[in-house]
DNA sequence: CTTTGGATCGTCT
DNA sequence: GACGATCCAAAGG
């Protein structure tokens, strides 16, 4: 984290999720505490929209859980998953249309000491946050933080651009874990990381 | 390495 | 009452 460092504009965030989510490949997810700071570079993320998507939370119009989706671009949304897993998105689109970004996985690379011990249970390295309720056990997330507001960081979580640029050519294919709209490759991954939750699809690498 | 099943509970039908 | 935008350990090849 440097001075340089900059939080995104709101109208970063007030666009198609499926424009917005590519582009936060290589950008920084940053949590201060007290206790110090723990960030991680954005390496994966899915896209979901609202209505026309049947996957997302949104589909069904706001219900009390999703009220942040619908509400202004650039906070966080964070639901619970599975009675034990938290995971969190950025909401997108411009204003009246509900649309979010789950990132699924980080690279550590501030307090990564602190993001380790949060997670008990990975083995590796690679294991502390590449995956969407990793990451936010890693840096703490959990519900209290939903609603969140990331460009001005009024509860000490942000996305900030530290200038590195996001992939090139990133890994598409179809989201993670949905059992609908299954057809559409709206996750984006930096192809070249292995801090990712899951390999690049074998059948696309040519083994030597 | 891949596959399978259990944990655990809020949310919406 | 069913089902998850998940994770992990254990079992099977």
């Amino acid at each position: 984290m440097n001075a340089a460092d900059a939080a995104l504009p709101r109208s970063f965030f007030e666009r198609d999720a499926l424009a917005v989510a590519p582009e936060l490949l290589g950008k920084v997810l940053v949590r201060r505490a007290p206790e110090g700071t723990r960030a991680g570079r954005i390496v994966e993320v899915e896209a979901y929209r609202g209505e026309d998507d049947p996957a997302s939370h949104a589909f069904r119009g706001p219900t009390p859980r999703t009220r942040t989706m619908f509400g202004p671009a650039g906070h966080l949304y964070v639901y619970f998953s599975y009675g034990m897993h938290w995971c969190a998105n950025v909401v997108c689109a411009p204003p009246g249309q509900a649309a979010a970004v789950l990132i699924r996985a980080l690279e550590p690379i501030e307090g990564v000491e602190a993001m380790t011990a949060a997670r008990p249970g990975a083995r590796r390295p690679v294991d502390v946050a590449n995956g969407p309720a990793k990451l936010c056990e890693a840096l703490g997330i959990t519900g209290v933080d939903d609603g969140a507001d990331l460009v001005v960081g009024d509860r000490a979580i942000q996305v900030l651009d530290d200038g590195t640029p996001a992939p090139d050519a990133p890994g598409v294919g179809p989201r993670v874990g949905i059992s609908v709209a299954v057809d559409h490759p709206w996750r984006w991954f930096d192809a070249g990381s292995p801090f990712v939750s899951r390999a690049p699809a074998r059948s696309a690498v040519t083994r030597a």
